[in-house]
DNA sequence: GAGTGGTCTAGACCACCCC
DNA sequence: GGGTGGTCTAGACCACTCG
């Protein structure tokens, strides 16, 4: 870990457990440069971190300050590593998801070009329903080169692809981008996902990258708009 | 405008000019650092930058690499500076809106917690349909308190807050925290959005921070789902 | 081994806020 | 005027990739 990271979490652990309640001011950047035996830019990546969290703000002659946020919020922003699969999103809870669909196909022509491919390369076609204590959330349909993430297989989906992408293939996300609007399932998402009166669904369309720029997951997923919200924060 | 901020714009036009396709290996930092006679430091804040904005990836070993983003994406990426209230974001399509409500009351409990008020502060309680080329997109339900936003007129809700509050208050935005889910719209809505069919809502809940921190918006908004969606990038 | 980006230092001066 | 964060320098060493 390295010093700019450790400096952020220790800051981030006062905020949240409120030993710097909202409103108030955080230790200067100077103090905190002498507090840790740190350079000022050190300091000021770290501060920085949490300014991109949304937890704190600064104003430039006065100090830094706590922002108020709601402590939900709090907790929420602070967890959120802002990337993680359905499975982390719902850590603690019991996850299960029903594979609907598992095969391997040649892409489409709008998909191919999404993921970098050409369209006789190969993809995995996946259709899940995603259940959270047993209650169906959410409606997967998924699209990966098999080149960038090989042996996928059955037991994997009923867990979580992304643990597997990182743990076991030793790959890095870097970054998603999303797509998100509201829809209306259709008489099979209905089904699939328990739905007997009118409910919309929030609908998030995915292209995840690796460390290193490949993208590798085209997804949409359809979520139960009473069960599911997106939260995000924008800065600047 | 500083140093970071015009190498990042010029780094964005090559990349967004398609000068540097997606895949290719932009120039090395050290490289930029002579080009631009800046220290390496300040190359990296620019180069950061883009990676924020989801145009690049930076492979530590190999080099800095456009990401292959479709065009469309392209624009947006890198108009968005991600801080816009539905007219921006709607540039160059003529916006109006639609006054349904606009008084001043004392804010619920809830309300004035968000906002850091007390139960007998004043805000201004709004209500506008907001059309482009006078199609009724969203309807949004606004509270602000008087005391950061004085001066708020009808004719100023018939164009942009926020266009006002920088502009003619000349305040800054900070931050948005945002909570996104998919609704029905009421009878009501239906009606303010010319909406026969059944067709879902996007709701977006935001609450916006000024540059000192303090919150100035507390707002719901209800986008039609067949003619909005709402983009987002997620790094690391 | 050569070359890349990642982190970090110990300063400096500037823009801004508040007294 | 005194203190804050914002930007920037000119280096240094480290971790990683690739041939």
């Amino acid at each position: 870990m390295v010093k700019y990271q450790n400096i952020a979490n220790e800051l981030r652990k006062k905020i949240v457990s409120g030993e710097y309640p909202p409103g108030t001011q955080i230790a200067l950047e100077r103090e905190l440069c002498e507090k840790y035996s740190v350079s000022r830019i050190t300091v000021k990546r770290a501060v920085d971190e949490l300014v991109k969290q949304g937890l704190i703000v600064k104003r430039r002659g006065s100090g830094t300050f706590v922002k108020s946020v709601e402590d939900s919020d709090m907790k929420a922003l602070s967890m959120s590593r802002q990337f993680e699969g359905f499975t982390e999103s719902y850590q603690g809870k019991k996850v299960t998801s029903k594979i609907i669909k598992f095969s391997i196909v040649h892409p489409k022509e709008d998909i191919a070009a999404k993921l970098l491919l050409k369209s006789d390369d190969f993809v995995y076609d996946v259709v899940r329903v995603r259940c959270a204590l047993d209650v169906p959330i959410v409606i997967e349909y998924m699209k990966m080169p098999i080149q960038l993430i090989p042996g996928l297989k059955k037991e994997i989906l009923k867990k979580s692809i992304y643990a597997y992408i990182q743990n076991e293939l030793k790959l890095k996300i870097q970054s998603a981008h999303r797509r998100i609007c509201a829809v209306m399932p259709s008489k099979e998402e209905k089904a699939y996902l328990g739905i007997e009166s009118t409910l919309p669904l929030l609908e998030i369309e995915q292209i995840a990258f690796l460390d290193d720029g490949r993208p590798f997951e085209y997804s949409v997923s359809r979520h139960r708009g009473d069960k599911i919200a997106f939260k995000s924060v924008s800065v600047r």
